[in-house]
RNA sequence: GGCCCCAUCGUCUAGCGGUUAGGACGGCGGAUUCUCAUUCCGUCAACCGGGGUUCGAUUCCCCGUGGGGUCACCA
């Protein structure tokens, strides 16, 4: 396969959702697999649903999940530009080509005719069509209308009964009658053309090899074949994917709580969790492994593993996955994620919380309410405190627990001293016959005011021995109280 | 509704005429452990239904059923 060049294509009319980004992502794979080029392109074409913040969003996602682009905005590149806004005077150049040549045709119907020719059908059980009014026009009544500003649009004529087919890469072959389909509007009457025609001429200028796409897509191909036969141009390769379903199998949406990458980013997923993940989610390794890096994915992405059905989306293997690489991060790197999430610590207490923290949360956003104890005021109950243990024996837990921290020689607290700490702590839950687990649960509930924590001796290094000390007293103190 | 596509454990999937139907996540049980986790071990769990074709169908064909997509001057 040479020269092969993929573009994602999305358009900025809201937050990207993470469907999208996994399309972008097999065509990146796809393009890096076989050295070719990744490139992006702005679909702006409908000018009533342009979201501003929505371009940087496309940007952040595609950055953030390490899809670099070789040619698009920021990038340049051989066939800019790379915003269709910016490309208007083409798409309407192709059209008139295509108006002269009779393959389109000048449609100066309004949208109120169009409305009620609509209602008239479904209410005869048709399916709404155009119904071609203006194709018959002649070349005086187009001249007069167009001499006299009326607005119009321009059409696609689509054969009246032909079985259009292609070979898709994933779903095989599939066939479509023309007569399903409807003279396509390519150019608005705004001037700016539709998603139809501006998709098949950029594909075409770019040199586009292969198109990745979701399987909505579709049902609008035949147009886009015609398309490409009216203007004699080769149609590239075609690959629809399957789509994302929520967890009552409806295209995902913001019900099911379908969250663009960006929110999974900040709720504190890896980038390589969610590539993973993602990567997952309709296609599949021959050899079963599904743990991947970017550069295993680059290697072994095919179009044969990818699958024709739909996938739900299921969030347990995204925290799975995600826990797996936090695992695999280093104590500095984990440090580094963290200091997002807990800037109230020092980076050397951030490398001890690392350690602490990193086999037991699937998300970074999980840390803060695990290791806050050590730097933010606690309050709990007596009955907390007690657990299971008899009050005069947590006492003695505590003072003796006390004992032991107040002979730490310095201020700070150093993983040598917790080793000794424990020893000492084992010896005297033996001699007093206490049952440890006892003892650390009275210990941990004065020290963090909650029953589930990281290892609490290793805590302690975050906290200090002075406030130990002070909870220390403040538990005795509440037991004396109660 | 018309058209198109799809159908293996709860989920993601392997399988491409003969398998004890495999893996992963999750679940459950156990071991380790100061809690929670981690780690390790074990275990439950699936071929949508009906017809064909065939010596033999999860696998091929047809019909149901179910699911999804699409029918805009949106992409």
């Amino acid at each position: 396969m040479k020269d092969v060049r993929i573009r994602f294509a999305p358009s900025p009319t809201g937050t990207p959702h993470i469907g999208n980004s996994r399309i972008a992502l097999f065509g990146w794979l796809f393009a890096r697999k076989n050295k070719g080029k990744f490139i992006l392109r702005i679909e702006d074409t409908d000018q009533s649903r342009l979201d501003p913040d929505s371009l940087q969003k496309i940007y952040d996602i595609l950055k953030f999940l390490g899809l670099n682009w070789d040619e698009g905005p920021g990038e340049g590149g051989d066939y800019g530009p790379y915003i269709q806004s910016e490309r208007l005077d083409l798409y309407k150049e192709y059209a008139h080509k295509l108006v002269q040549k009779g393959y389109a045709y000048y449609c100066f119907c309004t949208k109120e005719r169009l409305e009620e020719l609509r209602i008239d059908q479904q209410k005869n059980k048709q399916s709404p069509k155009y119904d071609r009014k203006c194709y018959g026009l002649s070349q005086k009544e187009i001249d007069q209308n167009l001499k006299r500003g009326v607005p119009y649009v321009i059409r696609l004529k689509m054969p009246d009964n032909e079985v259009l087919k292609w070979n898709d890469l994933v779903q095989g072959n599939i066939e479509i009658n023309s007569s399903v389909c409807d003279d396509q509007i390519l150019i608005k009457s705004d001037g700016y053309p539709t998603y139809h025609l501006a998709v098949v001429v950029d594909d075409h200028l770019m040199k586009i090899s292969h198109i990745f796409r979701g399987v909505e897509w579709i049902s609008s191909t035949p147009k886009h074949i015609v398309l490409y036969r009216s203007f004699g141009w080769k149609m590239p390769e075609i690959a629809h994917f399957p789509l994302i379903l929520g967890k009552d199998r409806s295209k995902l949406s913001k019900r099911h709580g379908a969250k663009s990458v960006l929110e999974y980013k900040d709720e504190g997923y890896l980038s390589e969790a969610l590539i993973n993940f993602l990567v997952l989610l309709g296609w599949h390794p021959k050899d079963d492994k599904e743990i991947l890096s970017r550069e295993e994915l680059i290697k072994k992405i095919d179009l044969k593993g990818v699958q024709k059905q739909n996938a739900i989306f299921n969030l347990e293997k995204l925290d799975f996955l995600n826990a797996y690489y936090l695992k695999q991060k280093s104590s500095s790197d984990f440090a580094l994620l963290l200091e997002e999430y807990l800037p109230e610590l020092s980076f050397d207490q951030r490398m001890i919380a690392a350690q602490l923290l990193k086999d037991r949360i699937t998300k970074l956003n999980q840390a803060r309410d695990l290791i806050k104890f050590t730097f933010e005021d606690i309050d709990y109950s007596v009955d907390l405190l007690l657990g299971k243990a008899e009050k005069n024996q947590a006492k003695q837990m505590l003072e003796s627990a006390k004992k032991i921290i107040s002979k730490i020689p310095s201020q700070d607290i150093t993983l040598d001293q917790i080793d000794k700490l424990q020893k000492i702590m084992l010896e005297e839950i033996k001699k007093n016959n206490w049952k440890t687990g006892d003892f650390f649960m009275v210990f941990r509930s004065a020290i963090a005011g909650a029953k589930i924590t990281p290892p609490i001796l290793e805590s302690l290094m975050i906290l200090g021995k002075e406030k130990s000390l002070e909870r220390l007293d403040v538990a005795l103190g509440k037991l004396n109280k109660s």
